[in-house]
DNA sequence: CCCTGATTCGC
DNA sequence: GCGAATCAGG
């Protein structure tokens, strides 16, 4: 198996939106866990929280005289950052008609103007709601992941819908469902304007930011909060 | 044991 | 460039 342009923007984008390196093999077919990785590596896509990110410590002073075979062997105790499970959030690079990608950008790009970053200045998102600047951006309550990214595999259940793999810049990637279920795809209705969820997602995803002292305290979804649907 | 990603290194 | 072998943490 060679890696062609589609292979290769297929193991970017399931590697992008966490999907493990088995299953992206699983998914391309005939190739190994370690093949996906080796090539995610080439490819230098590699922001993933990984089981073993232990060492750091690049220097040693101590003698390596050894040709090979030189294990730093360095139990240095660090804190270990807990990783926040990955939004569902799949940065989808359509080769060519993306206008808007300027890499894995987080869903408050503005397509025309950047904002400048001051406190209160607010600008209105092309679907009629209030953006929130950068900075006080609570995650986008997607209802969406952390169990674990199974199907991805091309099922009657989501015949005619839009899959992982059909997610680009174009198309709302609003998640219906949850991953593992049979049913779980996208919206993939057209967005809105620079951003990764249609109109009515948008409603959803980025909520007017109240002030400080009206505010609610927030909401404890959990997990697994509300269903969208 | 299983899983994970990271790295190495012969090809 | 590729990926099996190996490593190493969970």
């Amino acid at each position: 198996m060679s890696w062609t342009e589609e292979r290769i923007d297929t193991l970017t984008r399931m590697w992008e939106s966490g999907m493990t390196a088995s299953q992206i093999a699983e998914e391309l077919g005939g190739i190994s866990r370690n093949a996906v990785i080796g090539k995610a590596h080439r490819l230098g896509l590699k922001p993933r929280p990984s089981p073993v990110k232990a060492n750091a410590d690049a220097e040693k002073p101590a003698p390596a005289p050894a040709v090979e075979a030189a294990k730093p062997a360095a139990p240095a105790p660090k804190p270990q950052a807990p990783a926040a499970p990955p939004p569902i959030a799949a940065e989808a690079d359509d080769d060519g008609d993306d206008v808007f990608d300027d890499g894995p950008s987080i869903p408050t790009a503005m397509p025309t103007a950047p904002a400048p970053r001051q406190p209160e200045l607010r600008s209105v998102g092309p679907g009629g709601f209030v953006r929130q600047n950068p900075g006080e951006q609570a995650p986008p309550s997607t209802p969406a992941p952390p169990r674990r990214l199974v199907p991805a595999r091309p099922s009657e259940a989501i015949a005619g819908k839009t899959s992982l793999l059909d997610l680009n810049d174009r198309v709302c990637k609003w998640p219906i469902g949850h991953p593992g279920e049979p049913d779980f795809h996208f919206c993939g209705d057209k967005v809105n304007p620079g951003f990764p969820y249609c109109v009515e997602h948008c409603g959803h995803a980025y909520q007017a930011q109240l002030p400080r002292r009206d505010r609610r305290p927030p909401p404890p979804l959990p997990y697994g909060g509300p269903r969208v649907r």
